[in-house]
Parts: structure tokens; sequence; C-alpha cells
DNA sequence: CGATTAATTGATACTTCTCAAATCCTGTGG
DNA sequence: CCACAGGATTTGAGAAGTATCAATTAATCG
């Protein structure tokens, strides 16, 4: 599933920090985009690069992490169709500050870094939608700083999965649709996967979720979220 | 120390995101803001408000924090002579994500929401600013997220002895420029009082800190910096 | 269908938290 | 300026939470 050559076609525009450039915009991006496409586990950018451009999600999903202490990775988030990544670095002119590897065979259009400074300058109200979109990430950055520090192991594994489910949806037998590994798993949450595989246990033993494989089905979304000590 | 009038006679003017704003523009906001001032220990804003404007600090520190589990606070990051905060709320059109409270007798100018706006319609440049400033803060919150979960609570308290020398300086004897309470310290490492007690005197004893109240004198950086498995 | 990687479980060690008690310090009122 | 009350800091002891290492079983991919 190729991405079509002009972005007003995109399926995934209407859920996109694109969807509010003028067509003559659209236009412009389209010409000066490229495709690239990505196998499974594939890297896509490397922690301390310089990006050229941002990649927008057509297919597939990415994730994004950071190497800690002995090579142990950092999960910071995801990002599936319709998502932009590498805006960060090119923005504030640093390296880059996550590595990026696809989780699925994954297709981007490719901006390179001029035209999407271009569009930025060209469109006050692009410009704007990226300003809240960096904004609302930091307010994300900033729940799970506070889970990191406040919650246990426990709490924040059911955080975790409430946002996985929030993030990727159900498929359609329910279960959360997305595969990560145990390793994976315990890299988001910030702990052992030996850890995380015992606490994964735990809440199957409750009731609170189900697995099959590396696929996640929550069965009681109110006791899960009383778990993970999250009341909004 | 009231702050001036004037925006373009302010001394902070040079270090802030308004650097780059046309002498038109800062004679606008100058018209539109107005001065606050808050009493050492005052609340600014209350987590989950909706500010009507941003603040620029012209005098004072602020500290901004989360509270989570049982009341804890979690700090996120300070604020200090030039710094804006409040914006991230504004631009993403979320509640607040953090309380904000003075650490010193503070003075700071107030923008309205509106002004804020217009000013980033007005002025590309300034838009791009913030739009950098927010994406170096996300950067930032990433490095805390990895330390938070990969890091040991040592570790940690060392890193933050460095970012507190960063930010804040060193007065006249070498201590830096922030007092702080050991809860304080803890909340910021994401630890107990206690535990934070503990590690601060062993890095005193080993003569990477001196302590003396609530000042802390940074003596071995180097040693510090390893301590905190800090390579850059 | 192997070979390799992932997942699981157990045992143990280490880190960190909690509670309690004692001492110290700071800001305040006289 | 000094004494004092109340909060802050420090230390100890024990409990709880997590990590680590090792061994076994299960799953996945070519």
């Amino acid at each position: 599933m190729e991405p079509p050559v002009n972005c007003q076609l995109c399926k995934n525009h209407p859920n996109s920090v694109f969807n509010d450039l003028s067509a003559e915009s659209l236009d412009k991006i389209s010409k000066l985009k490229s495709c690239v496409s990505f196998k499974k586990g594939q890297t896509i950018l490397q922690e301390g690069a310089r990006p050229q451009g941002v990649y927008c999600i057509h297919k597939g999903k990415l994730k994004l992490f950071k190497l800690g202490t002995e090579g142990k990775e950092q999960i910071m988030r995801f990002a599936t169709a319709g998502d932009m990544v590498g805006y960060r670095s090119i923005l504030s002119d640093e390296p880059i500050s996550a590595s990026i590897s696809a989780l699925d065979d994954t297709y981007c259009c490719y901006i390179p870094k001029s035209s999407f400074f271009q569009v930025i300058q060209d469109n006050p109200k692009f410009s704007l939608n990226v300003l809240k979109l960096s904004c609302q990430e930091l307010g994300e950055a900033g729940k799970m700083i506070t889970s990191l520090a406040q919650k246990n192991v426990k709490e924040r594994l059911a955080e975790i999965f409430l946002i996985l489910r929030a993030t990727f949806g159900e498929d359609e037998d329910g279960f959360v649709d997305i595969k990560l590994t145990r390793e994976e798993i315990a890299n988001m949450v910030g702990t052992a996967t030996e850890s995380a595989i015992r606490l994964i246990s735990g809440l199957r033993a409750e009731g609170l979720i189900e697995t099959k494989g590396r696929k996640v089905k929550i069965i009681d979304r109110v006791a899960l979220r009383s778990e993970a000590l999250v009341f909004e």
C-alpha cells in the first residue's frame, strides 16, 4: 500500500497535522516529498543523527526509543498512520533524541527539511498545528515522568496497556492491535523483562487482561484503570 | 525590582524567547502586558487550571510540579528570569499540566492569551522560536524519562545537582544558586526524602559535593558526572 | 522441522521505601 | 536580639519492591 502521489488523496489526511493546509500547499508538499519503505525491524534513524527531513507515516507502526545504560532501550512513544516523526529534531536544531525503528513493514512520506520549513512559513495555521502538537506531546511526556517517578511497576504496567489500547485500538477479536515482545513492554514500563512477565501474569490471574502470544486483550477496563491509578 | 514598562528595556530580553521580535511587536506586548508579583511559596497556577495568558519571569524562580499519588509532588522543571511559563497549556488548548509556585519573591509580566496569539501570528520568527523552545523542552523531558526509567536513585541525584548548577549557576561562594529543601530535591529525583538524604550524605562523604544548609556546592564535577552516568 | 529467540519460573541479592525516633534548624513573636 | 515552636533533617531498623542470574519450557522464523 504505497502512499498516493498527492497528499490530498491520502486516507490519513483528516487525522494528520497537515489537515488544515491549503490545497495549494498540499500540492507543493506532494511535489517535494518522496516515499520510503521500511521492513519490520529496520532502523529508520539512530539517536544522535541529524535527520534532513520529517517522516509522515502512511502505513505501519514505528517505535521511538532512547538507549540508556548498558544499551537498554527506553521506549518513548509509538507512532502510527498519520503521525509525523523527526520534526522535534529539525525544529529544535538538535540531534535526534531517540532512535526510530519499524515495528511493521512501514511506508512513509519523506518531506525534506527545507520544504517543511517553507510550508511552516507559508501557513500560519499549519505552524500553529505543529506548535499544538509539540505542546501536546510535552504534556504526555510530563505524565510519563510522573508515572515513572511515583508509580510502582504494576501500576505503570496497567497504565501502559491502557495507553496501548488508546493508541492502537482493537483488532476484530478485541485484542489491542499491536504485537510487542515482553521485552518491549518492559522497555516501555521501565523495568526488567522478568518483572514485567511476572506482573503480566498477575494481571492475567486477576482477570484484568488476557494474553495470546504477543497480543493482549483488556478484560476489565475499570479495574485496570483503578490498578493504574488513573482517575480522569 | 519591578519589570520595566517597555519590554525593550528588560534586562532579560536578550536571553528570552522574545529576543527576535520587532520593536513594533515588543511595543505592542508592552502595552498589553501587566505586572504581577508573587510571594515566596505562593501558588501561581494549579494543575488542571486554564491559564488566560503566559507569564514571563522578570525576577525570581518558579517551580513547576505535578501532584502524583497521595499528593506527592513531582517537580518537572524550574523556571527563572527570562523564562516563559504557561504557554504549553495555551498552545495545546489543554488544562495546565503542572502547578506553578514561587520559590522566591517573584515578578512576572503577564501577557494575555489573545495578545500572545496575536504576536505569534504577526511574527513568523517568534512563532518559530516558540516552536523551537517547545521542541527543546520535549528533548529535555525525554532525557528525564530515560533517567527515571533506567538510572538508580544515586545516579539521578548526581544528575540533578549538575542540572541545578547548569540552570541556576553559582553564587559568590561557589554554591549552586538555589535553595531547595531535601524534600524538594527528592521530589525532583523521584524518591523518598529519606533516601535522598542518605545519598546526599554519601556524595558528601565521597567528596563530590559539599552542603551548607539548603545550599549545595559541587566539588568534583568530573566525578559527579561519572556518578550520574553523563557522558556528553 | 530444527535452530534460535522469547517467555517463564525459581532463588537470591540488592535497592528503595516506610515508620519511628532523635536532633537540628528556621522563621517568628516577644 | 533571643527564645521557642514547628517544621526539616538525620539516622536506624525492618519491610517491600525489583533486579539479577540460572535453568527450563514455549514460540517463532526460515
